[in-house]
RNA sequence: GGCGAGUUAGCCAAGUGGUAAGGCAGAGGUCUGCAAAACCUCCAUCGCGGGUUCGAAUCCCGCACUCGCCUCCA
């Protein structure tokens, strides 16, 4: 397997290793999913996975959920109820919508409410090293005390206190030493999720919990650190200066992967613009299958623009994979190692489909595992939909009284 | 302003040095009582300008335009 590394823009061989793979990425923050772009962000890592358990190489995923945050407080106050029920409500629709997609679920699918202490102690020992300080119950990551912060996005040091200062984005805050320094952890405010802590009742910052998470179920370093590209500055940036000032171990994560941004009606598809196509509103009409190839039809890396009637090709080019696979053996032949290579060339899914497409042509009958490595059922029976999330690994974890 | 991605037929889209996959739409045809379905055929010289090369959509330089990120967002 070859992954471009955001951090050194190069191609960079992931090689096969006897310990798991470690693979981290960056989850969703439960207020208002699944739209299609984190579909395309989950199914790419779910095929990353996939081709990798295929060639024998086991694998340890880690997908967090970011369940203490500003905006599912926000957003819980608008609709009148308290974060936690919706994060968990949330929660639970995502893994919903991620089992019907035949998205395999995570090894680890840890929350950031559930992993408080840990947050707590690596903020203790980042304060103790000296890359953090406390004002006024608040915690703030000193970006002074490492060399190169900005390595990731490169964005230099002084680009990004000129547009820091430009934005007016903190400066105002008179307890921040420099104006990059961010947020480990801040004072609750009423209302708001609270736990003790060294400096008092408060709340962990947006980036200290993928830290703490990946170093607790992963250790210092990860193989793959993946996540939208939306996310490389400041989110991953931080990550890296927290994690590698923790551990005194670099780097971080050996490879970032970014899955690029998927835009609607001319704009990037987000919650903030409201502009989603949700995935649970797909389903009635459109199989897993052909969302699934309407998503891999684009390199992971490239920023593409959703129309509906591209969802009507795919549903159509589909049924025509589907009707062929019904005369399929099980074995990898020619084409199965084809779109294998492709995959493995920097996850080129598109070359892999058009390596399907050649062998409905062709007539060759040995690719039924190739689709599988995409993550494609092309079969008619349909597991009752409780019995498929089990199946993926989907436990609905997030049910405390029972439930589904 | 910085960084990054992109620009291939009406639309979507593959294609990293040897004279442009595929799908949708469209046109014509086979079949059919008519229609549908199915199948067959047709439909582009690759944003613009230079350069490298025997040869470039593919490499290099410049330009134009689109989009993304820049402490809300996969």
């Amino acid at each position: 397997m070859r992954l471009r590394n955001t951090e050194t823009n190069a191609v960079q061989p992931l090689e096969p290793q006897s310990d798991p793979v470690r693979l981290y990425v960056c989850g969703i923050t439960p207020y208002d999913t699944t739209h299609l772009g984190h579909a395309f962000t989950y199914v790419v890592f779910d095929v990353l996975v996939r081709v990798l358990r295929a060639a024998g190489q086991p694998v340890r995923y880690v997908q967090n959920v970011t369940d203490v945050d500003d905006d599912i407080i926000r957003r819980a106050r608008e609709l009148g109820t308290t974060w936690d029920h919706l994060a968990d409500k949330e929660t639970t629709l995502y893994a919903d919508d991620m089992a019907a997609l035949n998205v395999l679920a995570p090894d680890v699918f840890p929350r950031a409410s559930q992993t408080i202490p840990k947050i707590i102690a690596l903020i203790v020992k980042l304060e103790a090293q000296g890359h953090a300080y406390q004002r006024d119950g608040n915690v703030y990551f000193r970006v002074g005390s490492v060399a190169d912060y900005g390595r990731l996005s490169r964005l230099s040091r002084t680009e990004m206190i000129t547009l820091s200062a430009q934005r007016g984005a903190d400066p105002d805050d008179p307890r921040k030493q420099d104006p990059l320094d961010f947020v480990l952890w801040q004072v609750s405010a009423l209302g708001e999720p609270r736990w003790e802590s060294p400096w008092g009742v408060g709340r962990p910052g947006w980036h200290i919990e993928c830290s703490a998470m990946a170093l607790e179920h992963l250790g210092p370093q990860v193989d793959v650190h993946g996540g939208g590209s939306d996310l490389i500055y400041p989110h991953h940036e931080s990550e890296i200066a927290q994690s590698e000032s923790a551990t005194g171990m670099r780097p971080f994560a050996r490879i970032w992967v970014h899955v690029g941004m998927l835009r609607y009606q001319g704009e990037k598809m987000s919650k903030s613009l409201r502009n989603l196509v949700l995935v649970r509103d797909l389903l009635p009409r459109y199989d897993a299958d052909s969302i699934r190839v309407l998503l891999l039809r684009h390199h992971y890396r490239e920023p593409w623009e959703y129309t509906p009637d591209q969802l009507d090709d795919a549903a159509a080019w589909t049924a025509r994979l589907r009707a062929a696979a019904s005369r399929t053996r099980n074995g990898m032949g020619d084409s199965a190692l084809a779109v294998r290579a492709a995959l493995e060339d920097d996850l080129d899914t598109s070359g892999a489909l058009h390596v399907l497409e050649e062998a409905i042509d062709s007539g060759d009958r040995d690719w039924r595992a190739a689709a599988e490595l995409l993550g494609l059922e092309l079969s008619d029976p349909r597991l009752d939909h409780e019995e498929m999330k089990k199946a993926l690994g989907w436990r609905a974890p997030f049910h405390n009284g029972g439930g589904s």
